[in-house]
DNA sequence: ATGACCGATTTGTCCATGACAAAATAGCAA
DNA sequence: TTGCTATTTTGTCATGGACAAATCGGTCAT
């Protein structure tokens, strides 16, 4: 009898569960999905009358995949510099229409070594992993670490940042060329001789911030000059990064910022940092999304490699820490 | 004369910014360094009355260090078990002897290769990049990949995710650890042949999770298998996993859940996903997490390394698709 | 004693609405 | 045009109520 009750609850639950469970997400998915806040969601639903989603019978939010759809590209538009007020009620053809009009960054690239992203882009729109790996281990090969960073890598990653953004290529599309790459740079690194020379650098990113493939460039740069660094990956809760940086006894802290960055806040976080720091101890920001952030009292902005490069020579003459010597290194090894 | 306004309210937001800004963090900031979601931080403070932060001028929470390391350690205790009216109010110090008071696995592990263990974990402890590395590279040498992945890497992410649980390890250790593994592993994955044969697998893991050590242990031992992996790094959306597996054509969909994984709603998110994929698209979930995970219909949880490649060979025997001739292989190369 | 079951409690998430400050824009004077 | 101010826009935070899923405690049959 019993028995009977469960088996009889176990279908009313399943019967709950596929059918008034399936015509739309919950606010706390489309927030994962989209990456719009579930406060922005609400205050949006309610100024706008957009997005307007079905209810449960508990009276939660249900949100359709067409409203999904249109958030992303909402979404998409609004780091691209657009205004909530003009994007609302859209409809998604309208909303790719406006994604498509900006510059078109890829068929820009038609000048002498960029024939080489072109090529490079279109394999990763080819879904050929093979491929793309040997193009880019061929490149590594030809050019060297340094010039391979500087010219291939860096543009490659703003050209697919840029792809994805005008809706020309997806997430997981853009995923693989990090993946790739990040294999790639990190088996070049791997492959460089220890150094020991100062400064020492920790290098890691911000608790929002998950895009490491600009740390890990600048990192490969780094080490070419022959610092030291410690590489912490992605996602450093700000009380941890103080305590690394006085474990490890470093210089200079490294951070970087992509071009999704939520740079909303970003002065406060700076300040927070530079406060939980000794002064002596250098802040670096760097990263695609540097250019958007403001020069604070203590913190050093470098938007892009070569003004990072720069920093390092200026903190070692700074420090009277010589450059290595790139002779008798050769000779050395 | 303007230019003395600007200066003076330059001065006046900056006495503004240092002044009362200064004692505490913004519930914003508490929410990214303890991971407990601004509306667990409100309604603890509603109904226990704990954590109760001061206020700033506007009547925003502004919480003290002090409580922010009392709600680190409670996070901890709950991602044990431990339920959160028990914990409320605890001092720093009852909080600690709580974490501290679980089996000691670090010195459990003084049996045959644990010694091993225990002496990688020192070296973490001791925050020695070099010695760490050298030693991992050893260790890969001496015993090859597969026994390397399954005897060390894995006995010792877990020592180290227990070790964080129970307070031994600073964070950055941890990071530490993650980012010297993650380059041997991808540096091992690279050295190996490119493979070609069935099943293709897409590994990642969903946008909440953002560990991806196991996700490379797996990926090791399957191209060990001779199963081709398409590695998309962590945190991809449901809808682009979709998406991937199409584009790719995939037979499997690999996913991994750390032990931090908020299992709260696993179930509707493997509901969310068999429906977004072709019923001849496996879904295998695995890592630390997976033990926690309830198995679902047409998703198979994989608790041990061992029960992934015993899902390898079933997948190959029920598609009649042959395993590698190791032999064959060995004499080609 | 073990395990299934049921009511009571705990707990996380969601909702509605109001408020405010930082950022962006428009307007206006030099 | 440039430099400053007034206005709008926009994201975030606060309060307090509600609910459903998870958990806990006790009861009863095996």
């Amino acid at each position: 009898m019993k028995c009977k009750i469960v088996t009889l609850l176990h279908l009313v639950k399943f019967l709950y569960r596929t059918k008034p469970d399936m015509p739309g997400l919950t606010i706390a998915a489309v927030e994962r999905d989209t990456g719009l806040s579930k406060d922005v969601l609400r205050v949006w639903e309610r100024r706008y009358g957009f997005p307007k989603p079905d209810r449960n019978a508990g009276g939660d939010r249900l949100y359709s995949d067409e409203q999904v759809k249109q958030l992303r590209l909402i979404k998409r538009l609004l780091d691209q510099g657009h205004r909530p007020r003009h994007l609302m009620g859209a409809s998604v053809d309208e909303l790719k229409r406006l994604i498509g009009r900006r510059p078109e960054l890829t068929i820009r690239a038609t000048g002498d070594s960029d024939q080489v992203l072109a090529e490079l882009l279109d394999l990763i729109k080819r879904h050929d992993v093979t491929a793309l790996q040997q193009a880019l281990q061929h490149g590594l090969a030809r050019q060297g670490l340094q010039h391979f960073v500087q010219d291939i890598i860096a543009p490659l990653a703003r050209c697919v940042g840029e792809a994805w953004e005008s809706n020309t290529l997806e997430i997981f599309e853009e995923h693989l060329f990090t993946e790739v790459t990040e294999r790639l740079l990190r088996q070049a690194i791997g492959a460089l001789p220890p150094s020991a020379q100062r400064p020492r650098l920790v290098l890691t990113t911000v608790s929002e911030e998950q895009h490491r493939l600009g740390l890990l460039m600048f990192e490969a740069l780094l080490r070419l000059e022959g610092a030291e660094c410690i590489a912490l990956g992605a996602q450093m809760p700000l009380a941890d990064i103080g305590r690394a940086i006085s474990a490890h006894r470093a210089d200079v802290l490294a951070l970087s910022f992509s071009g999704a960055f939520p740079h909303r806040q970003h002065l406060g976080l700076f300040r927070e940092l530079r406060n939980a720091l000794p002064t002596e101890v250098a802040i670096w920001a760097g990263g695609a999304g540097a250019s958007r952030l403001t020069e604070t009292e203590g913190v050093l902005v470098l938007k892009t490699f070569d003004q990072g490069l720069c920093a390092l020579t200026d903190w070692r003459v700074q420090h009277r820490v010589p450059g290595i010597d790139r002779i008798s290194t050769l000779h050395a090894s």
